[in-house]
RNA sequence: CGGGGCGUAGCGCAGUCUGGUAGCGCGCCAGUUUUGGGUACUGGAGGCCCCCGGUUCGAAUCCGGGCGUCCCGACCA
C-alpha cells in the first residue's frame, strides 16, 4: 500500500477526551473515529490490526476443534424469557422494538440463541462432544463507557459455546479452550495468565479470567514470577492428549487479582512475588446445565434416555484486545506492533521523492517485498522525513525500512527495528533476505 | 445511577465574568524555501459559536429548558 493513496489521518496533538495511552494512540495513529460514546468506527489501519487479531483467535479456536458459525447480531426477546435472563439483565440490555412492537435486543452474548440453535439440530450423545463459536459484534449499554474500545458499549468479541454429555466431558473442554487460550494470546506476543474468576451473573462453578500484563492496566495482580518465564507455545500439549497435567500445571502456579491476594496467606515468599497491572481479555466459563435445563436442550444418551447437556462459555474480547496489545507495548513516541499483529510488516521510507535513485530503489524493494509474501506501506509522501520518521513510529511498524540518497551513495539502504531502535546499514539484498518471511 | 467539568474552524484552545464586526496555534490549499527526526516565510480557504425558547436596539456572552460528551465514584469483556 502506498500511503500518498492510504486513508490515514494521523493527528500531531492528543484529544482531550482520550485519558488512557491507547486511547490517544489510536486516535493520533488513524485507527479509530467515536461516533458515539462507547462506539467507534474502525478506519482501515485499525481495522487491519482488528482482522489480524480476529484471525489468530480463529486459527487457535479451529485447531482446538471449534467451528465458526454466525449468529446475529439481533435477537428476539422470547429466547431470553425462557432463560429468565431477559428481566435479571437490567439496564446494560439495549431493547429494541421493531415496527410489530415485538421486543428485540441487540445480543451482549448468545447463550441462548447457541443453545436454542444446538436443541433443534442435535439429537444423540454420539454428536457430542461440540464446540460452535462465533466472532461477533456485542453490545452492552454501560453506564459509563471509557477508556476507547478498551472498554466501549459496542465491542467484537469471540464467544464460544461447548456442549458435552457429561461433567468429565465438559472439563476436557474447558481444558482445551484453556490450551487454546494460552495459546492464543502468546502468539500475539502477550504474557496472558490465567486467573480463577468468580462465575458473576453468567453463573457456573469453573471459571478463569486470562489477564495480560500491561504496566498501564486496570486491576493490579500478583503472580508467582515463574509465570514470566513459561514458554507456552513450547509446552503446549496436543489437543488429541491427556490435557490435565497441562492444566495442572498452569492452574497450580500462583496468580491472584489484587481483590483476592491477601499477602498474609500468600504461599508465593516474597521474593518470588511479581507484583503488576493486567487488563482482562478472555474469561472462560463451565456452567453445566444452566441454560440446557431451562430451555430444555437434551440428547438421547447411550441408554436412550434424555440428558441436559453440559455447557461451557468462553469469550475473548477481540476488539479490546487491540487496545490492550497497544498499553503493553508502546513508548513515547507510538505504538510498537508485535510482529503477529502489526497492520503491515514493513513500513519503507522515501526520504526524497522525486530523487530519480531514490525512487527507483524504493520502488524496487516495494515490489519485491511484496512479491516475498511481505505486507508493505511505503511512504512515497512528498514530506519532510521528520514528518515520516513520527508518523512511522506513531504508527508502529515492526520494521522501518529507510531509503535515502545519502545511504545509496554508499550503496545502502537502513533498516530499523521499531521496537528496539536498533538500526543497521545493508545492502539491498542483505535486507530483503532480512525482512522475507 | 449519584457528583463535577466541558460543547467556539478538521484538532488543541482563547474570547463568556463586564452583551457591540468571531480570534490564536496546529492541520488543510497555493507559492517560495528547506532536504536524514514534525523547516521557515507569504498568501488563501474553512464557523447555524451544540439545539430550542426568552431578555435586549443588539446574544458565543445574560436567563430557562433540552441534547451531547468527558472525568470521579458505584458497575462491567
Amino acid at each position: 500500500m502506498r500511503l500518498s493513496s492510504f486513508f490515514l489521518p494521523t493527528l500531531k496533538e492528543t484529544p482531550t477526551e482520550a485519558q488512557i495511552v491507547s486511547h490517544r494512540l489510536m486516535l493520533r495513529a488513524g485507527m479509530i473515529r467515536q461516533q458515539s460514546a462507547g462506539i467507534y468506527a474502525w478506519l482501515p489501519l485499525g481495522h487491519k490490526v482488528l482482522k489480524k487479531i480476529e484471525q489468530i483467535v480463529r486459527e487457535e479456536q479451529d485447531a482446538a476443534g471449534a467451528q465458526e458459525l454466525l449468529m446475529p447480531t439481533i435477537q428476539s426477546a422470547d429466547l431470553w424469557k425462557e432463560s429468565g435472563r431477559y428481566d435479571d439483565y437490567g439496564k446494560e440490555m439495549l431493547r429494541i422494538t421493531d415496527r410489530h412492537e415485538r421486543e428485540m435486543l441487540y445480543g451482549p452474548t448468545n447463550e441462548e440463541m447457541i443453545t436454542d440453535i444446538f436443541r433443534t439440530f442435535v439429537r444423540s450423545y454420539r454428536q457430542l462432544p461440540l464446540n460452535l463459536y462465533h466472532i461477533q459484534w456485542k453490545f452492552r449499554d454501560e453506564v459509563r463507557p471509557r477508556f476507547g474500545v478498551m472498554r466501549g458499549r459496542e465491542f467484537l468479541m469471540k464467544d464460544a459455546y461447548s456442549f458435552d454429555i457429561d461433567p468429565a466431558g465438559a472439563r476436557r473442554s474447558y481444558q482445551a479452550m484453556f490450551l487454546a487460550y494460552l495459546r492464543t494470546f502468546a502468539r500475539m506476543g502477550l504474557k496472558a495468565i490465567p486467573m480463577r474468576a468468580d462465575t458473576g451473573p453468567i453463573g457456573g462453578d469453573l471459571s478463569h479470567e486470562f489477564i495480560i500484563l500491561a504496566e498501564t492496566g486496570e486491576s493490579g495482580v500478583f503472580c508467582d514470577k515463574a509465570w514470566l518465564d513459561l514458554d507456552v507455545l513450547a509446552d503446549a500439549p496436543d489437543y488429541k492428549d491427556d490435557l490435565q497435567p497441562f492444566f495442572d500445571k498452569y492452574t497450580s502456579i500462583y496468580a491472584a487479582t489484587d481483590e483476592k491476594h491477601d499477602a498474609a496467606t500468600c504461599p508465593v515468599p516474597a521474593e518470588r512475588l511479581e507484583s503488576a497491572r493486567g487488563i482482562e481479555v478472555g474469561h472462560i466459563f463451565n456452567f453445566g446445565t444452566k441454560y440446557s435445563k431451562p430451555m430444555n436442550a437434551t440428547v438421547a444418551g447411550p441408554n436412550g434416555e434424555p440428558v441436559h447437556v453440559e455447557m461451557g462459555s468462553y469469550g475473548i474480547g477481540v476488539s479490546r484486545l487491540v487496545a490492550a496489545i497497544i498499553e503493553a507495548s508502546h513508548d513515547d513516541n507510538g505504538i510498537i506492533w508485535p510482529d503477529a499483529v502489526a497492520p503491515f510488516n514493513v513500513g519503507l521510507v522515501n526520504l526524497k521523492p522525486g530523487d530519480a535513485e531514490t525512487d527507483r530503489v524504493c520502488e524496487e524493494l516495494y515490489v519485491k517485498l511484496r512479491a516475498q509474501g511481505v505486507e508493505v506501506l511505503y511512504d512515497d509522501r512528498d514530506e519532510r522525513p521528520g514528518v515520516k520518521f513520527a508518523d512511522m513510529d506513531l504508527i508502529g511498524l515492526p520494521w522501518h525500512l529507510v531509503v535515502g540518497p545519502r545511504g545509496l551513495k554508499n550503496g545502502v539502504v537502513e533498516l530499523k527495528r521499531r521496537a528496539t531502535g536498533e538500526r543497521e546499514e545493508l545492502s539491498e539484498e542483505s535486507a530483503l533476505a532480512k525482512l522475507a518471511r
